[in-house]
This record gives C-alpha cells, structure tokens and sequence, in this order.
DNA sequence: CTGAAAGCGCTTACAG
DNA sequence: CTGAAAGCGCTTACAG
C-alpha cells in the first residue's frame, strides 16, 4: 500500500538510513547513492510520511496562527486576508505549514494554545493580536514556547517579540494632520479598550492635543461600546455639544463609514460641516463617499515579519527579543478639510 | 521533561495501553481506573503528543483548507475570513484542526496538496474554489482522497461532493428583477472565466435574456480581463452604444464599486441613469453611495456546510456524493430604479 | 476489564 | 560515506 522509507532501500540496495539521509539531502552522503535513491523514489511515487518525520525529529515544519474570533474592529474583515497573506508569503518561503486556530471564545482559543504546544502540534506560534490582560499570552511567555505577536504586548514588552504599528505615534501624527488644516476641535471614536492598539491610538491622540497646549476633553472622546450601542445618539450628542467638533479621527475605516451615514442622517456633511480621518486603510475606503482620508498600516508587511521574527526563534531558540514598527503612510483623499482662515 | 504515557502508567501502576485508552474514552475501561488515571494525568500536566498520536492511529484529526491566492474576484478579502469563520465553527464542534495551504502560483498549491495527501498531513481537504480544468481537482478526485469543494466543480459533478450557491439560477433571478423594474437593456460586467463561478453567473444572464425572448448581444457583456486593464474605456464604449444598457448586472460588488467610480467620472447618474445590481453583499456595501442592491449569498454557511460534508466523507468512506445550493437573498438597496412607465 | 507486544514510518547518535 | 539499532510517543489487535 503506502510505500515507506523500508520499500525505497530496498529497491535501492541501501539502508532507511541513507534514504532518510537523502531525503535532508544530508552532504555526507555520495551524489551517486543520492542519484540513486531518488529515482528509486521517484519511480515508486515515495513521499515521506509527515507524522513520522515529525515524531522522530521532534519538529512539525509548522506554524501556529492564532485569530481573535472577537468582536475588535481592527480584525475584522479586511485585515485577516492580508495579515495571513503575509503570513503564508514568509512561511511557504521557508517551507513552513501553517496552523490555523479554530476558537471562537476566549477560553477556547486558550484551550487551543495550551493544546499546541503541549501537544507539540506547532513548531511556533503567532498571536494575531494583543489583548489587555490575556491569559493565551502570560501562557506561552512562561512557558518558554516561540512565539510572536502582531501588536504591542499590554505587558512584558521588553520580554515578548512583537510587530506593530507605532500606533501612538501615528495617532500623534495624524491629529497633528488635522491641526496643520486648522482644526481644533478634533473628536476621537475609539476602539474596543480590551485591545491594545485602540488603547495605543487613544494614547497618541491625548498626547497630540497635550502637546499642542490643547486639553482633553472627556466628552469628545466616544467609547467603543458607547458607540456601538447607540451609535447614532452618540454621534448626535457629539453634534450638539456648545462647540461641536470640527473633525473626527475614527479608530477604523469601518467605524468611520458608519458615523459619515449619521452625519448624514443629520444632514452634516462630510467634509464641509466636519472633516473625519481613520486607521487601516480599507481596500474599499477609496470608494466610499467622500473617498476617505485613512492611515495605511502595511498589513501584509505585519504578517510577513511577524511570521519572519518567528522562524528565526524557532531556528535559534536563543535569538534576541526583538520589536518592530512597521511604517504606515497617511493617505489623503477628500474627507478632510483645509478650514485654515475660516474660523 | 515531557511527560508520557509511560510517565502517566507508572505513576497510576496501570499499563501503557490503558492510559491510551482512557485518553480515547474506551468504554471497556471500569470507571475507577478511569478516575484515577485521569488524577494521575492531571497532577503531572499530562498532554497527548499529536504526533505519535496520528501516526499510531493513522489519522490526524485536522483538514486542509486549500485557498486560491489568485486574483479572482469572488476570492477577495471580504469573501474569505467568513468562509474560514464557517469552516472553522464546524471544525471546531467536530474537533478537527486546520491545516491552511500557503501557494502563491496554481503549482505551489497543487504541490502542497499532493504533499498534504501523499505526506498524510491532513484527513481531508477542502477546496475554496472551483476553476476551469484544475490539475488539483482532478488529482484529488483520481487519488480517492476524501475531499470538498465550495463551488461546483467544472467536471465530474456527479462524482464529487460539493457546496455552492445555484449562480445560474441567482443570475437568472437577477435579471428577472430587472426586467420587473422595466429594464430591458441589460449589461453584464463578468469575472474571471477561469473560475465556475463566473461561468454559471454569466450563463444565468444569457438564459434569463433568452427566456424574454430578448437576444444576447456581445457589447453587452464586458469581460473581466477588458474591465481591467481598460476599464474606463470598456465603460465608456458601453455607455456611448447606440442603445446603451439601463441596467448593469456586476458579477461582484467590488466590481460593481469601480463601476460606479467610473460611471461617475461620465457624469452618469446611478441609479438616475442606469441602474446597478451585484453579487456577494460585501460587508461595505450598504455604505458605498448609492448604496448597493446585491445577492447575499451566505458565506459563512458555504464553509460551514462544506466542511459538514467533508467530515462525513472522512468519517464514512462510503459517504455517498451530495451537492447543495445554500439559499441566497437579493438585498435590495439603492442602486435600481423603476424605469416602468419612463420608457 | 486489562496487559504485553508489535508496529506506525521516520531520524539520529554511534560505530565503522 | 554507509549501516544496524534504538527510539520518538502513541494505538490496537490479540490474548486472557
């Protein structure tokens, strides 16, 4: 039936073992013999039997992705294709599988980790996002298994290798944006807080407004869940505060479509009446309208180097801790507007 | 270090056999011993070693989930973190993993899942589309590997088990709302032929014209490949025939986005001037302008039940073949006018 | 209800 | 440069 490494020596006059060496291409093993064995393998259709393989040599040749089945804007969606687009570019270059989580609550995903490594399902693992508190995290730091995380680890920075954004510094940047057109009344929609990077951005935009002398108001800042309860009240009270905004920076493109559709409701117009600028940079955000004005954050690049920074510890399980801000460019389109002179 | 059954049989002075079947829940095992080794596997943080695992038991538990990395529209970003949602909701219930394909080019795919079959990574496949003469296909089907497709398969239907949407029927319906909205000049803007997909929708729009009695006419059917690399000027030459389309059927929303794009530089109005409806139902498309009338055509469902049908073929062999239509629904949204009794 | 033994298909010191 | 042997950590007839 299955043809083994047994039937191939055979047929080919040598021992498992050269054949198993022939197979790593092992060097010290004759071009000759190597010529050989792989005819005989050729001819009798062998393929090396990955349980096997990986049993004996203690190595899977794959890699753990771990998605947060959450509810957290930054990975719905648009995001997920590209980062595992990334993933598989650096993984397949060095032949690497990829193992895909498949939880759907927290303690799942947790259950599903510990399996993995336990279980020695995975030669390394990517946590595709990084959570305030998260208990998959604390566990795979003590427990000395490689692992990478998209997204600045909420603790233990200088201990966890990790990929990101400059989130604060890009929400710093892009606040600074909209006071370069003349605003100063400048809104924030934030994301879910259990995240890191909504609570990164939210950082950068209360250090921005800092730093420009402006104070923080509590009121122009719209939580997450406010939002999404109610988001049109939300929006609305926003509106009819003494000095309503003059622009919105939106956590995401997805959260920022929705408050353009109230404005709407309420006849604002964007960007005559108020400008909004987001993170992400949605595939579709050039065709909405107004064409919106968002943050690319090189999505396909997070995963590729988180996935690159990974097989590195996996290889050398003695590689340095390292971090990484990926660079991210701001890109104009027409939801912003220039009220310099104007008020 | 790691803990084994051995570890574990010693330690509950039974024999190695009988922790492997406590493991495996085996019936045969008196209630006692099971207690008691389970204390035992407990206290020393026991956990099964999947590889031993699979290859004692000539299984592994996990799928192959094969996506096609092509430019293929109905593949893009919106269409695929919901299908694996699906796929990975069913394969969580069953406890199965999945094992993610990682080509770039139709030959590193069909590498990999040779290498996925032959190398006995995975118990069954799912493929994530159905495209013209595929090498792939047909050596899964030849190799008797237990395997899905989401998207009728362009050959040997009746010997292969798949999951799809009814694309003639859903095109064909399109049409007929059309033609109930008064339009009679209708456009077909098509996706890439290589893909079933395409194919079916496209031969609902000829069926559903020639079940009018009106004639299909080529410069109503733009093909992908002109849409772009030209696409304005496809457009363009469109809109300036002598009997230009009041309606346009888009074989994707992000088609349908561009075309907008376009219609708009020609100052054509939609739906004032003509009309849009298309397929997919991207999570975006009730915030593009206008928003967009399109199929829903249950994504999340077609992995989910793709993934149903697998694990039966993996479980029973002798499964018999089965097709199914997941339902679709036409959301209807602002891209059509009546034009009865305009003209 | 439980155990001893063989085996799943490889890899890798060790020896020559 | 190559082979014999042990072992990776399980499962599963077979026997009792």
């Amino acid at each position: 039936m299955t043809v083994t490494i047994i039937d191939v020596a055979r047929e080919a006059n040598v021992s498992p073992s050269t054949v198993s060496r022939v197979i790593a291409d092992n060097p010290r093993i004759s071009e000759q013999t190597k010529r050989k064995v792989r005819e005989v393998m050729e001819q009798l259709e062998y393929y090396p039997n990955f349980q096997a393989r990986n049993l004996a040599a203690k190595s899977t040749k794959t890699i753990g992705v771990i998605m947060s089945h959450s509810t957290s804007l930054a990975f719905q969606n648009p995001f997920f294709p590209e980062v595992i687009r990334g993933i598989c570019t650096s993984a397949h270059a060095s032949q690497y599988g990829i193992y895909l989580s498949t939880g759907a609550t927290e303690e799942e995903i947790y259950q599903e980790v510990v399996s993995m490594v336990q279980g020695r399902k995975v030669d390394g693992i990517i946590l595709l996002y990084s959570r305030v508190n998260d208990r998959t995290m604390t566990y795979l730091k003590d427990s000395k298994f490689p692992f990478t995380m998209v997204g600045r680890p909420y603790k233990y920075e200088s201990e966890i290798t990790y990929i990101d954004n400059d989130n604060r510094a890009i929400a710093h940047d892009v606040v600074d944006y909209l006071f370069q057109l003349g605003h100063r009344h400048i809104a924030f929609i934030g994301g879910n807080l259990e995240f890191v990077v909504s609570m990164d951005r939210l950082g950068g935009y209360k250090q921005a407004l800092k730093d420009a002398g402006l104070s923080y108001a509590d009121e122009y800042f719209i939580h997450d869940n406010a939002f999404k309860s109610k988001e049109k009240n939300s929006i609305y009270s926003l509106m009819k505060l003494d000095k309503p905004p003059t622009a919105i920076v939106a956590h995401d493109d997805l959260v920022a479509y929705e408050v353009i559709r109230y404005l709407e409701e309420l006849s604002i117009q964007v960007p005559q009446n108020v400008s909004i600028v987001s993170f992400n940079n949605h595939a579709l955000s050039a065709y909405v309208k107004p064409p919106l004005t968002s943050v690319d954050i090189s999505i396909f690049e997070l995963g590729f180097e988180a996935t690159n920074f990974l097989l590195e510890k996996v290889q050398d399980p003695k590689a340095t801790v390292k971090h990484h801000f990926v660079p991210t460019t701001l890109i104009e389109r027409e939801s912003c507007r220039n009220i310099n002179g104007f008020g």
